[in-house]
Formats: C-alpha cells, sequence, structure tokens
DNA sequence: CCCATAACTTGCGTGTCACGCATATAGTGC
DNA sequence: GCACTATATGCGTGACACGCAAGTTATGGG
C-alpha cells in the first residue's frame, strides 16, 4: 500500500480516537465542551486538517465504530460457503466483535448521548450495504430484485445495535458475544436459508 | 386539550413543513442555500422561534417523519387482539403509511441526502421504542428480559426504511403498500397469507 | 537520480449557526 | 380580574465548517 495510503488511515484513526478518548473524558454532558481545537491538539495536527478528514465532531468520536461496521461485509464472505445463512452471520458478527473487544466506555458515549444519535445511526447503518450484498452472494438472490437482502442485512444491523444497548444496561454480566448471540437469535430463529 | 398545546404543535408542523418545502425547491444538492431565515420566513416565526422547536435545519426537514414514525406503537396497539403478530404489524405498518400517502419528492429528499442521512435514521428509528413496547404486550414477553421484541421492532423499522428506498428507486411502478408488504414479509416470513 | 506533478497540510478569512439572556406578550388557573 | 407560567422575539456571542491560496511532502517517468 501506499505510504500515503497509509499515513491517511494512521490521521484518520488518530483523529478519531482522539475525539473519543476527549469525548469519553469530559463525560456524556460535557460534550460541547470537546471542542474541535482539543481534538486536533491532542491528534497532533491543525484543526483545518481535522477538517479535511471529519465534517463533524459527531462523525469523528463515531469514525471507529463505522470503520467496524465496514468490515461487516468481508466478515461474512469470509464464511464456509456451505454454512446455513443464520449461522453464518452470527458467527460473522460475533467473530467482527471478537477482535477489538468493545469497549464499553466508548459504546455507551455514542450509544447513549443524544448530540450523537443520528450519527452512531448512521455508523450502525454503514454495515448495511456490503452486508446486504453478501447476504445475496450467499443465497443467490439478485439485490436489485429481491428485497429479502437488504431486509435481512437491515434486521442485522438492528439486531446488533439493540445488543449493543442492552450490554451496556448496567447489571449485564454476559459477554457481548452471548448477548449478541441472542439478539441475532431472534433474527434468524434456526436455519432460514434463503428465499424469496 | 391546551390551547397552548395545539399551538405548539401548530408551529411547530408549520416550521417542518416549510423547512421540507423549501429543501425540495432547492433540491438536494442546493441544500446548503436552505438559510435558517428562510425556513422561519416561510413559517412565519422568528428566526429564534425556529431553534425554540429545532436545533438544526435537518431536525427540522426530517420532523415529519419523525412525528409518523412516533406513531406506529398506536398503531400496531390498534390491531385486534387475537391477530398473529407478522399478520398485525404488516396491516399496521400498511396502515400507518397510507393515510397520508407518502410523498416521493419529500421522501427522497430525506432518504437520499447525504446531510440528512443521520438525522433520517434518527427519524426512522424512533419508531423502534414504541413498536417493542406493543410488541411485546402482545406477546407477552418482558422487554427488560426479552430481546425479541426490540430486535423485532428493529427489523420492522429497517425493512420500512429499505421499503422506502426501493419504492423511491426509478421505475417502480408498485405502490408504497405493495413494497412495504413484501419487505416485512422477509421480517414475517409466516405470514404470507393474503389479508387486507 | 532528478524533476514535474499530484496529494496533503496549514493559516486565514468568511458566512452561518445554535444558544444564553433579557424582555415583551399571550394563555392559564385560582 | 390577577398573579403566574409558558412562549415569542431581539440581540450578542462563541464555535464551526469550508473556500482559498501558499507551503510541504510523496510519486512516477525520464
Amino acid at each position: 500500500m501506499d505510504l500515503r495510503s497509509r499515513n491517511r488511515q494512521a490521521t484518520r484513526e488518530a483523529i478519531g480516537h482522539a475525539a473519543l478518548r476527549l469525548a469519553i473524558e469530559r463525560g456524556p454532558h460535557g460534550l460541547a465542551l470537546v471542542r474541535v481545537n482539543d481534538i486536533a491538539e491532542a491528534a497532533g495536527v491543525s484543526s483545518r486538517t481535522y477538517n479535511n478528514y471529519f465534517s463533524s465532531r459527531a462523525e469523528a468520536i463515531c469514525a471507529f465504530q463505522a470503520d467496524q461496521s465496514r468490515r461487516a461485509g468481508r466478515a461474512l464472505r469470509s464464511r464456509p460457503a456451505g454454512e446455513p445463512l443464520g449461522q453464518a452471520v452470527i458467527a460473522a458478527m460475533i467473530e467482527l466483535y471478537a477482535d477489538p473487544e468493545p469497549d464499553r466506555a466508548g459504546l455507551s458515549m455514542i450509544m447513549s448521548t443524544p448530540e450523537l444519535e443520528g450519527e452512531a445511526l448512521k455508523a450502525f447503518t454503514m454495515a448495511e450495504g456490503p452486508l446486504a450484498e453478501a447476504i445475496a452472494a450467499r443465497t443467490g438472490t439478485d439485490p436489485a430484485r429481491d428485497l429479502f437482502p437488504a431486509v435481512t442485512a437491515a434486521a442485522v444491523a438492528g439486531a446488533v445495535r439493540v445488543a449493543g444497548r442492552r450490554w451496556l444496561e448496567p447489571g449485564t454480566a454476559d459477554s457481548f458475544a452471548a448477548v449478541l448471540r441472542r439478539a441475532l437469535s431472534c433474527v434468524f430463529p434456526e436455519g432460514l436459508s434463503g428465499e424469496a
């Protein structure tokens, strides 16, 4: 990969990480106190450069979740071809959210701060496109004619989101993987393979 | 109801309507040209009052869809108690989106303008809470323990959103109700029997 | 190895926006 | 009718997103 591309990705992650870290520090109520300058300074770039990468604080804070969601399609495609759809999706999502185990503070910040709600939804929804394509490829349906892939992808993304919310509730002892499996089981009651 | 409450609701709708109308007029590409002053003036209030009702242009433009989503729970609750969940949900959503038939221009504006994406998702997602409660009440499950109501509500809201996107695609001759039924049938495969 | 070019960073200036505060007005309940 | 509360409006302010132009750093062909 280019040096340029790698640098670009690095600064993007640096800014995103700095934004989320500062947001967590100031707490959900002091979000307005997280100035653009603070983020840029913490990431070691000028505030103008920050705006070259993100067009709002919310976008920067939720960047990590957005990147994560973008990997959902690839995760599903990497499952064995013979596996039934439901099992494949569940395994793929658990795998996706296993390596960087979700950070309670970070997830709580982006999921339960009103000002970030829109951007957080955008971030989770970014999984739908790639997921729908992967589902269509796996079930042999045509996403341009059939609604099944898109609707299922939306249901899966929604289940992930609901699982996150539930996992954040106080008094939840289960691992995120366990909650995720339970949530996705509601979408795939057992082995619902592809159909119209 | 109070005179106050009615006035409040009226100005809220006036502002929202004006915002959406102006956005449609200027087109998706000239959204930045829709100034807050224009919206306020078109609604017959001061720009300061506009900000008492909405805290961003996007919120004002998507207000109608948000209000619509808030009615989803009530729509489901008004279905006969004996009806199977899938049929009840499908009938409720078709009914909800039947009276004020979706406006192609308006829906297209809020669903396919990048700057509005986050707020549009927020608007559609507003249906989930009430829907989950109604589903829990209908299925006798406890939403505090069971994930089924919340996950199903998210799936339904997602299906509605996907149906809207599909319905907006050029060359779609079907009525919105037809697309909606097909989309929701993916969430409730068992309820395919013809009805209402 | 070097240079022309493209990509990226940065500082500055600008128009807009969201909101706090103070004041005037209109609706409500006793 | 009167005190009280909710709402509307004007003004002022701090922050923000972005266009523009200059300086700096990679890239690829000769």
